[in-house]
DNA sequence: TTGACTTATATGTCTAGACATATAATCGTG
DNA sequence: CACGATTATATGTCTAGACATATAAGTCAA
């Protein structure tokens, strides 16, 4: 004979109140700048506690939506920047994700000590040793890109004997090395002789380069560049914002 | 004579548990899926209350960094896909903020009814108008990105008479229209003729191509296909995680 | 008009409870 | 042993208060 408590309504109060909210905004009925009503003025129209609409308004701040100023009120936010979040995928999760059969192989694996242009490019002032890895991944037995990388020994001691003949390094390292930060930057560049080859494309040919840094805690652990053929490959980046 | 009511510690207490357990989990101490302490025991370490605590976990769980399942506990989530944050800010306001003389130029600009063309461009299907404008950004008078937008007039009526010779297109539509979504694809060209004149390189240069497909609420705004110089123009994205 | 001081107020944090609910673990039974 | 019912438990939500604190707004004197 037990009822639902709450007569018919699914979610809880404080999420009712907070997709309420972001509604509105979200339809521009509330445009950027717009005051919302305060605390108590929610309170009384829910008919519930402060705490119960303080939750929801603040996991709108947590997200950005609005901002929160004692004494003034709650506003909504401008559409900041155009901020995307861009998934760039573990290489063989991207690949397999699509349906298509990954292929990998080593192309060179190189343990040195660090010459001045692995240490610049790694950002390292000490000398240390290195260890320098080429490597190419397919589609369907297309070349999809070719990975050119370096990994600080010193960060990661254990990658001087993994096995990167078979497990790609991005891979390995993923799940062996917590990473903190990272950085990409993204470029074209036209295909040089080498690249041609290694992706199967005419020389000339545009590519998509990505430069990959990676830190874990202000430590370097890895910088890798991937060509990808510039016109077949695309990064998708889906974004939601205010 | 008043002092700080709590002694010496800057932050408030529910701060300070997120902070400590961020850091346990981002410092690797706490490995993906390893189980945080329960509340209750947060509660006996940090001598407060169940709601401080719950606090901190739920935004630890917001920021997707932990994962709470209800009897079991809460867990440390493991590194989702890569996934950065990638700012593309609006043209004018990335090369002012670089400390740039930021110029623009209006190239070409036409209202007429939507073509088939357009309508898939849009992703819409029933006829309507359309605006199209061609226009060209530069930094310190010197060619930095060229632009080819289409924007859906049943969604924004007032680009119909907005004065784009002055303000660029994405300016205007920042300030005027709030999305909800968006897409950005990302790929690399060689330069025909055209785009050369426009950006002042060579022929087949490589090429960014930045295509961004906005919408409100499942309603198509604009599509905008952006190109950069690609050995000059960088991207980049920077991003933290577990 | 300007600057210094005071006050009112909205948010920020916290407590000590309460009941709801999903589910892991246990217990019985066929 | 397999499977359904029961129980224990950690999280989820909520309340009715409390005091802290930043700051907009008002007050008043120079």
């Amino acid at each position: 004979m037990s009822l639902a408590t709450n007569a018919a309504d699914q979610p809880t109060l404080y999420k009712r109140i907070r997709a309420d909210i972001e509604k509105r905004i979200l339809t521009g009925e509330w445009p950027p700048g717009h005051r919302i009503p305060f605390e108590h003025e929610l309170v009384a129209r829910y008919g519930c506690s402060r705490m119960t609409v303080n939750k929801a308004l603040s996991e709108l701040a947590q997200a950005d939506l609005i901002e929160r100023r004692r004494r003034a009120g709650s506003f909504v936010r401008r559409p900041q920047h155009l901020s995307a979040v861009l998934k760039i995928a573990d290489i063989r999760a991207e690949i397999t994700a699509l349906g298509r059969g990954y292929g990998y192989e080593l192309i060179g694996r190189k343990l040195r000590a660090a010459t001045a242009a692995d240490r610049e490019r790694l950002g390292v002032k000490k000398a240390g040793k290195v260890v320098a890895i080429t490597c190419r991944h397919s589609a369907d037995k297309v070349p999809f890109a070719v990975e050119d990388r370096l990994i600080d020994l010193s960060s990661v001691p254990d990658a001087a004997t993994a096995d990167f003949s078979r497990e790609p390094p991005g891979s390995w390292l993923l799940h062996h090395v917590p990473w903190t930060e990272a950085e990409h930057t993204i470029s074209a560049i036209v295909a040089d002789d080498r690249t041609a080859e290694a992706l199967d494309i005419a020389v000339g040919a545009p590519c998509l380069v990505i430069d990959r840094y990676t830190w874990r805690s202000a430590r370097t652990i890895t910088a890798v560049r991937l060509l990808y053929p510039g016109d077949s490959h695309r990064l998708v980046a889906r974004f939601k914002g205010g």
